[in-house]
RNA sequence: GCCUCCAUAGCCCAAUGGCAGAGGCAGACGACUUAAAAUCGUCAAAGUGUGGGUUCGAGUCCCACUGGAGGCACCA
């Protein structure tokens, strides 16, 4: 398993980060240990398939990144007879319509399967491979993870029986096969897979075209001649009952034939593996298990959960390859819930994702000292309606909380399958296209950036520099533009000469627009998560009332008072200060949070007329001012008779002339 | 190698398939001022990365390419 030597423990196949320690980025080693797992590719189908349901709602980033990680892949497993050994060696493969060219089987280096296989082979050949296996044990994921790493094996001098004709082919351990996928034993079809390619070329094995591959001059591809293997489709050639057959059919008449022959049978895989759950750390929950002599593994039972950290005091916390737990004896030993007789417990931890999979659940009665949550109030508040956090939790703990969920589900504590309905991943604040982090430190010093612009302009700085989800560059953005507009925004409230509860009615007309314009539009985009838009049109309604103010309206129109009480309560949600303080200018009492904003009163923004365009083949012409309720007829021939268009339609014939009433024509012409 | 997302004025960003501009930063000019700052106002500035396609009409839909960001990867 995957084995941090810095944090000195075990880690979840998710917790490695391209090599590295998701934690610490140390370079993550292997070591062979029993460990606990929760068995994830049980739900691998639906925690794939249910992605399908959170389409729309979560990002298309996360819901890929999580298909990719779950990697399914549909196949056969093929049987394979080993000369020499009562049972048959299964392999599983993609492409079992390549079948007949198969020419060598190899098996994981560091599989069970190897060291079998080698046991009974000649000495010289254990020799090697034992030197070899030392080898690929000493190399980490990093060297792995190298592209131009040349191939390495040793032939195991053992033979399996190809199943569909009888071919004795070579078994060779190598290190490009591993031992935690499949069945850790692949058939090696070097014509039509590059690795098999190059492990052939390596090695000098045989190499057999079976699929008519053509290139795009339509002239077929032999891999021999062309160095390369071809993986792409054409028709299966040199292959008995499959010749002639296209990729799709040939797979499936192969599969039909190997289950009928008992040989094989249609199968699917999966790139996720189990979750590794036990961590040799302090932190994190017990691992609820007793071990026995006698009985073996036994359960904490239920009436004795949870299980209680002891205390640190006394423990060696450090890193050291052991749970710091082993060190609390009296902790430790125990008795054994089903015989009564002396026995330990388990000293390992769980993984800290497993609490954050169902905290939110805990949320709901965080006081119980009963049970985890309460169904009925699992019921009425679950699932998550809206979840906000970062994309580095794509295939961490929005995996395993999905999972979680669907357990839960399974024992019927809750009524749902998808722990988040909606998904937002917020973006990070970078400074000259850098991320902060540890090693950079924070590029931002938001404490300066605080005392320098006020806590209101940093927070309506984030808000209005893009949409929520985009990065946000310090350099692109203005602190000090947003303070200047929040006293821009305070100023008006300032001015409104009028006494709170005037009648906007008699308002002016053309600013009382602008404040139900934006009231029809704001609601949306808050809802919408469109800050930077919402913010924008705060900004519109302050330059209008600006405008309204200084111009012929004058501070004393109910109107400028509508519009200035509307910027109070839309900005509190970016401003809460600013706001605030505008609002008890106003003349109200504290608490502009708790004002409404009022619904937008669409009859004032009901236009008599329109201003509708006329377009000649899709490039506007003219433009002429029409009542709303214009016929189509009728704006068909106010666009037909302008001088405009007629001049742009000049002598050409006219094909087709699209109306949009009141808005739009458009003639088109051949 | 496979997959996903993105590309709009100098910059950050808006735009239910229907007039490319809502908002801001930076800029130019004007008013106020003895002057400057602050404030108020006015203006200028892309034809939407490139090439095709669909459509009456494309920034928006489709294909290819270029550039950028990200994910997966000896997964058979």
């Amino acid at each position: 398993m995957n084995w941090c030597p810095s944090c000195q423990t075990v880690l979840a196949n998710e917790q490695v980060v391209q090599g590295l320690c998701e934690r610490c980025d140390s370079v993550v080693t292997k070591k062979a240990l029993t460990q606990w797992y929760f068995k994830v590719t049980d739900y691998a189908d639906r925690l794939l398939d249910d992605l399908d349901t959170l389409e729309g709602n979560w990002p298309s980033k996360v819901l890929s990144m999580q298909r990719n990680w779950i990697g399914r892949s549909h196949g056969a497993d093929v049987n394979f007879e080993i000369e020499g050994r009562s049972e048959p060696v299964t392999v599983f493969t993609t492409r079992p319509d390549t079948l007949f060219g198969a020419t060598f089987m190899v098996v994981a280096a560091d599989s069970a399967l190897a060291a079998e296989l080698v046991a009974d082979s000649n000495p010289d050949i254990q020799k090697q491979f034992v030197s070899y296996l030392e080898m690929v044990k000493q190399s980490n994921d990093i060297e792995r993870l190298a592209t131009d790493r040349p191939k390495t094996g040793v032939d195991l001098g053992r033979f399996a029986i190809n199943p569909v004709n009888g071919e004795k082919l070579p078994i060779w351990a190598s290190d490009y096969v591993l031992a935690d996928y499949g069945h850790g034993a692949i058939m090696a079809v070097p014509a039509h897979d590059q690795r098999d390619y190059e492990f052939a070329k390596t090695f000098g094995l045989p190499i057999r075209n079976v699929v008519d591959v053509k290139d795009e001059n339509g002239q077929s591809i032999d891999p021999i001649l062309a160095g390369v293997p071809t993986t792409g489709s054409g028709t299966v050639i040199n292959s008995g009952p499959l010749n002639g057959l296209e990729k799709a059919e040939a797979i499936e008449k192969i599969s039909a034939l190997l289950e009928t022959d008992g040989k094989g049978k249609k199968t699917k895989n999966f790139r996720l593996r189990d979750w590794l759950i036990s961590r040799q750390r302090y932190w994190g929950t017990p691992i609820p298990i007793i071990h026995c002599e006698m009985c073996g593994e036994v359960p904490v039972p239920v009436d004795q959960l949870p299980v209680l950290l002891p205390p640190a005091e006394g423990l060696d916390l450090k890193p050291k390859g052991t749970s710091p737990l082993g060190g609390a004896t009296d902790w430790v030993n125990t008795k054994c819930p089903k015989c009564g007789m002396d026995a330990k417990r388990d000293t390992d931890t769980m993984d800290t994702f497993v609490d954050s999979s169902w905290y939110f659940l805990r949320f709901l009665s965080p006081n119980s000292t009963e049970v985890a949550f309460p169904k009925d109030e699992a019921k009425a508040w679950a699932p998550v309606d809206q979840y906000v956090g970062g994309v580095t939790h794509a295939i961490l703990h929005l995996l395993y909380a999905r999972f979680v969920t669907k357990v839960l589900h399974d024992l019927d504590y809750i009524d749902f399958e998808e722990p988040f309905t909606r998904l937002l991943n917020q973006g990070m604040v970078l400074m000259g296209g850098s991320a902060m982090s540890k090693s950079r430190g924070n590029l931002v010093a938001l404490s300066e950036q605080l005392d320098e612009h006020g806590v209101d302009a940093i927070r309506l700085t984030m808000s209005f520099a893009g949409p929520p989800e985009e990065d946000i560059d310090w350099a692109d953005v203005s602190p000090a533009g947003s303070a200047k507009f929040l006293a821009r925004a305070w100023r008006t409230a300032n001015d409104v000469a009028s006494a709170p509860g005037v009648d906007f009615t008699d308002g002016n007309g053309e600013l009382r627009k602008a404040t139900h314009s934006f009231l029809r539009d704001f609601g949306p985009l808050i809802e919408n998560f469109k800050f930077n838009v919402g913010v924008a049109k705060i900004m519109e309604l302050v330059n209008a009332l600006r405008k309204a103010i200084d111009g012929q309206a004058g501070p004393a129109d109910p109107a400028v008072r509508e519009a200035a009480e509307t910027v109070a309560k839309a900005l509190s949600l970016f401003a809460p200060y600013t706001a605030e303080d505008m609002w008890q200018k106003l003349g109200f009492k504290p608490g502009v949070a708790l004002a409404q904003l009022p619904e937008s009163d669409l009859s004032l923004l009901v236009e008599s007329s329109i201003i509708a365009i006329a377009q000649v083949d899709g490039k506007v012409r003219d433009k002429f001012e029409v009542p709303v309720d214009i016929s189509e007829a009728d704006l068909r021939d106010l666009a037909m008779a302008s001088d405009l268009v007629k001049k742009a339609i000049g002598d050409r014939e006219v094909a087709n002339v699209i109306v949009r009433a009141p808005k739009l024509v458009n003639i088109a012409t051949k």
